[in-house]
DNA sequence: AGGCTGATCACCT
DNA sequence: GGTGATCAGCCTC
């Protein structure tokens, strides 16, 4: 057995999502389901804000859908996206004000058996959680998670302290279409970090 | 050339 | 405007 890992607390977490950004790299979310449970180790991540953001969910204020964004800090924030797809948020700043810090890849650190058997088609284990959709299905994550609170040492969801990184690199956020020289995206070395690519909008219908 | 992913789009309340 | 859903681009074979 390894050390006892330590839990993040609500109160490391109620910081500016670009704080809790470069925080999380490196720690490890826990996911445990019927099926057995998935570690993975956060390797890059995303920060959202609020009103101030135009490629967060919560710049035209809050909703149903994003309320948990709005809430108190250390709790998941899940999303449906593309109609086929879920991507999973640690929720940051101080009860009331919207932040969150999109978990873009990880990873897999327990669980790698069931992990491949969520995801088949994977060349490989660095491939296991390369992407937040893939993050999100390694880890059985759906609708249901959505407000989890990852600091309940009895949630079915958990977020411990990693080891130190050493380096951490920056950039543009990825997939955005707005806000694009905003360096909101952190990552450390590893194989599992998702390519870049620059956000696209669609064409309209008519012309 | 095909498969896979994904902070966008189009429609309904 | 909010919520539920899809097809254009990128990556690999």
């Amino acid at each position: 057995m390894p050390e006892a890992p330590r839990r993040l607390t609500e109160e490391e977490l109620a910081v500016d999502p670009v704080d809790a950004a470069r925080l999380l790299l490196g720690c490890v979310l826990e996911s445990t389901t019927p099926t057995g449970t998935v570690g993975v180790k956060i390797v890059e991540v995303e920060a959202y804000r609020g009103g101030d953001d135009p490629a967060s969910h919560c710049y035209r204020g809050r909703t149903a859908r994003n309320d948990v964004m709005f809430g108190p800090a250390g709790r998941l924030y899940v999303y449906f996206v593309y109609g086929m797809h879920f991507c999973a948020n640690v929720v940051s700043s101080t009860d009331g004000v919207p932040g969150a810090v999109l978990l873009r890849a990880g990873e897999v650190v327990t669980g790698l058996d069931l992990a491949r058997s969520r995801r088949p088609g994977a060349r490989g284990d660095g491939e296991l959680a390369k992407g937040p959709a893939r993050l999100t299905g390694v880890l059985g994550l759906d609708r249901v998670h959505n407000g989890v609170d990852l600091t309940d040492p009895d949630a079915d969801v958990r977020l411990y302290a990693g080891d130190p990184v050493d380096e951490v690199f920056v950039g543009p956020r990825v997939g955005v279409a707005v806000a694009v020289d905003v360096p909101w995206r952190f990552w450390i070395d590893s194989p599992a970090v998702s390519t870049y690519r620059r956000g696209t909008r669609r064409t309209r219908g008519t012309a």
